[in-house]
RNA sequence: UCCUCGGUAGCUCAAUGGCAGAGCAUCCGGCUGUUAACCGGAGGGUUGCUGGUUCGAGUCCAGCCCGAGGAGCCA
């Protein structure tokens, strides 16, 4: 008889290898239930897909009583056995055991947090440590993994270069929020933190000599390298210290910032949405079990929503026209529309889920709202930004056209009174070899939460950090 | 940070200012190629913390801690 050893549920379920097979899996208990036949069914879970195994074990089993009578929920064991096609409904092909090892007792069944019945989120992250084994929290970790290969993939394929900007940076001046300080000097101790003369904490006696933070955005280093290998992008953690309590917002999150040279904001947004369409085809071809769950327990509309976005040509709107199909609507809103001011969640949410009916492209926004580096229009009254709006979940995407013209930047710098001398090394870019630019960030976690309907980004990420929470 | 709501058994939730309850989970028994199995029984509580009002507080009051939803900021 043939034997494969190790074989992972999701390589089972396929089919591979197939029913005659003897075979060993190992994984996690997720429920037991006994038959007077003379049999335990089992269902194993080992992570590497939404369904689980079922294993049949025999009372003919030497630990039968001792042993596979008692498994509870989360128990860690090894089968070995035959795979059959199951005489029950529900799965196609389970195992029958010829032994069933266990690996790791639970050994407070009742205070075992993973239950099998509902537990809330909340109460789950308070157990991060045990929630991936809950089958939400597992298949966002499939989700999450399935998006991120998608990512590099999709910029892989299309000669992209993946650059490793820095976590830490001395450049105060990404002005995309409040940051952490990273420091070296002895908070504990407050009389051993060096002084100026004038009273003020001394940083050049920090660790790198000067202020340092965690960084909230790699696009000012990402566009170095763009401007030497014309296509790039950085995937990694960003940082926010501000003091925001939503359902939205992380301290800690991931995010996808490409950039391109010789582009304008047109191609940026062509960018966007084929990047957005082939990531999240992805996640349909790849994860359908997963996706599946998340339209019969969380969203039943998720798969539906995901389907359309990747179908449908986004829509592009200048702001002034959108700021004027606004005025035109009819509609109260909280916040009143008028040309200037910075579009509210629900006008945004107005234009793409009632106006357009799709994902949005809204392009070209007053100056006065957006950051420095965002390429000047000819108005004069604008800059080359823009956003992704999607049904549903409102900004997905910002990006902008960089301003690659040094007077044009500098012109902006003082309007906003940030000090060229600290932008040295960006400046220097638009003095040797400029050449038109742009680019985006793209949230992994909003990602997430748009495609599976998930509530609260803090169940999108492995450990969440948010204002007062840290654990784990 | 602001507004609103909440914190009771391992989990999800009840309880008019008057005996601390249910379902699930756990344990025991029954039944069954079972599928969130089903049926019967048992154990399980410092009601978030500190103070106050009251004959009496899970319930009312004050402060604090924690969580959720919304807002602002943004990705």
């Amino acid at each position: 008889m043939p034997h494969a050893d190790h074989v992972d549920v999701s390589s089972v379920l396929k089919g591979t290898p197939p029913a005659g097979t003897r075979v060993t899996v190992r994984g996690w208990v997720r429920t037991r239930r006994d038959s007077k036949a003379g049999l335990s069914f089992i269902h194993l879970h080992d992570g590497s897909s939404f369904d689980p195994l079922q294993i049949v074990a025999p009372n003919a089993l030497p630990n039968y009583e001792s042993e596979i009578r008692k498994l509870t929920t989360g128990c860690a064991v090894t089968a070995t056995g035959t795979l059959t096609a199951s005489q029950g409904q529900g799965q196609a092909v389970e195992l029958q055991a010829e032994s069933v090892t266990v690996v790791g007792w639970v050994d407070d069944p009742e205070g075992y947090p993973i239950q099998q019945k509902k537990t809330s989120f909340e109460y789950l992250r308070e157990v991060a440590h045990l929630r991936p084994r809950t089958n939400t929290l597992g298949a966002i970790a499939r989700v999450r993994h399935c998006l991120s290969m998608a990512i590099h993939r999709y910029f892989h394929e299309r000669g992209f270069f993946w650059v490793h900007t820095p976590i830490v940076t001395a450049s105060d001046a990404e002005g995309a929020g409040e940051m952490f300080r990273v420091s070296t000097l002895d908070l504990a101790n407050l009389g051993a933190i060096p002084k100026t003369h004038d009273g003020r904490t001394d940083f050049t006696q920090d660790f790198f000599g000067k202020e340092a933070f965690l960084t909230v955005s790699g696009q000012l280093n990402v566009e170095t390298y763009c401007l030497a290998l014309s296509k790039v992008y950085t995937f990694g953690p960003t940082f926010r210290a501000e003091n925001s309590n939503t359902s939205r917002h992380l301290a800690e999150f991931w995010m996808v910032e490409p950039e391109i040279a010789f582009a304008d904001l047109a191609a940026d947004a062509d960018l966007a949405e084929s990047f957005l369409k082939y990531i999240l085809s992805a996640l349909l071809n790849e994860r359908a079990d997963d996706m599946k769950f998340f339209a019969d327990r969380i969203d039943k509309d998720c798969i539906r929503r995901v389907e359309a976005f990747v179908t449908s040509p986004f829509e592009r709107v200048t702001y002034t026209d959108a700021i004027a199909a606004l005025e035109k609507s009819g509609k109260t809103f909280e916040f009143p529309v008028r040309w200037g001011m910075d579009m509210q969640s629900e006008h945004e949410r107005w234009l793409s889920e009632e106006y357009i009916k799709a994902p949005v492209v809204v392009m070209n926004y007053p100056k006065e709202i957006k950051a420095f580096y965002m390429r000047m229009n000819d108005d004069g009254k604008t800059v080359a930004a823009m956003d992704v709006l999607a049904p549903g979940i409102g900004e997905i995407i910002g990006g902008s056209q960089r301003e690659e013209r040094l007077d044009y930047l500098d012109r902006r710098l003082a309007e906003m009174h940030l000090d060229p001398k600290v932008y040295w090394w960006y400046r220097d870019l638009r003095r040797y070899g400029t050449v038109p630019h742009a680019g985006f960030g793209l949230g992994l976690e909003r990602t997430i939460i748009y495609a599976t309907g998930m509530g609260n980004i803090r169940d999108v990420i492995p450990f969440p950090r948010t204002p007062g929470q840290a654990a784990f």
